[in-house]
DNA sequence: GAGATTGATTGACACTGTCAATTTACAGTT
DNA sequence: AACTGTAAATTGACAGTGTCAATCAATCTC
């Protein structure tokens, strides 16, 4: 039942302009700045008129993780369509994504913020990641070592680029954030994952 | 300037009192309870006198960061003992400590909570990688790829065990948090990138 | 001993999330 | 058209939080 006509004084249903806020609040503020008060407030509404729309805090942040991994998974295809290694265009996006969405990218992986029991946020990441390992054998079969290795070779491939990601903000990992820099190593990391297991070294 | 005698009332200095208390309570409650009240109630002090050792709560976090971090260290340490390979002590060290601490790993690379552009903090951290480097040197010179790509592989490695870490408690991977699993896959892993690469694959 | 300094206490302020009670505005029924 | 019911927004309150200012006590220094 969504009523396109104004319920009562927005003219956009009051959920969908208080996430709007919420992210604009995120990207300039982070995690810490999307304060149920600060959304209502950024939105023109009392202090407890979110409380209709999200049960808590923690929901509302939680739908917002939802439409973040949306987000970077419609990258995910756009690059995919220039790409043609759809492996390989799910941890370019990755990587990138965390760099140009620092805030949106920390929250998402935040428990204490996001619900991941959460079922469709959940069933989304669960379906990214199957396909992420689907393209990884459809992109080359011939594995050195057989079986599920493929699996593990998986998880070692997202973990290195998520973890890549979250470290390179403590610095330990180059001194200044460049992205240009982050991202040739981000391609030599791959390559050498990659290029040492697969029998035909790619790029 | 350490005064062996009671400064007021208390028989150690209230410093490291509270430090103690903020101890339990991050390992009970995860670093959001660790509030300065908390800690000043759980010492049996006034709300206010934590002020006097620590400016705020960001700084009371970043002196726990520093005793995590030595705590992780001393932990390398004695793995190293143990097992010949100093730079798979780090990388398995990184993973239990994280599996066995969750609150105190999560704690530390807390950007929010942690201060890391504290000197010691962040020297006690680059000391420790560049350590960490020169062991993956040590183990083996002789790499198929030559010059600087060895930093290139320890980054993949510090964080492919890192990101690991963090992405298991999303259930992304693997459902059950279970730790022996984890560090069959961590070993998975680790001998999918150093056998691959060195010329004389380990274990 | 007198004075100064360090450390702890009390009280206050501006925030926060969340709940209860209330008011408002709309929709459907008769 | 009036009535009623329901959903949504408001107001007010409560218990927390971090942090600051003023106060008070106890110790150290000379």
């Amino acid at each position: 039942m969504p009523k396109p006509s104004s319920t009562h004084l927005h003219q956009t249903s009051l959920k969908t302009s208080l996430i709007e806020r919420a992210f604009a609040i995120l990207d300039q503020l982070g995690p810490n700045g999307v304060t149920i008060r600060a959304v209502a407030r950024a939105s023109g509404v009392s202090h407890a008129a979110p409380a209709n729309h999200f049960a808590d805090r923690r929901q509302l942040q939680t739908e917002m993780a939802i439409l973040i991994l949306d987000h970077l998974l419609s990258d995910v295809e756009r690059r995919s369509s220039v790409e043609p290694d759809r492996a390989r265009a799910y941890l370019l996006s990755l990587f990138e994504y965390s760099q140009s969405w620092p805030h949106r990218y920390d929250l998402l992986w935040r428990k204490d913020l996001v619900n991941w029991e959460h079922p469709q946020l959940a069933a989304n990441l669960e379906e990214a990641y199957q396909d992420f390992i689907q393209s990884l054998i459809r992109r080359s079969p011939r594995v050195n070592s057989g079986g599920e290795d493929i699996e593990t070779l998986g998880t070692a491939l997202w973990a290195m680029v998520h973890g890549y990601a979250q470290l390179r903000s403590t610095r330990i990992f180059e001194a200044r954030t460049d992205k240009a820099t982050g991202e040739r190593r981000i391609d030599a990391m791959l390559s050498l994952l990659l290029g040492a297991v697969f029998v035909h070294s790619g790029s």
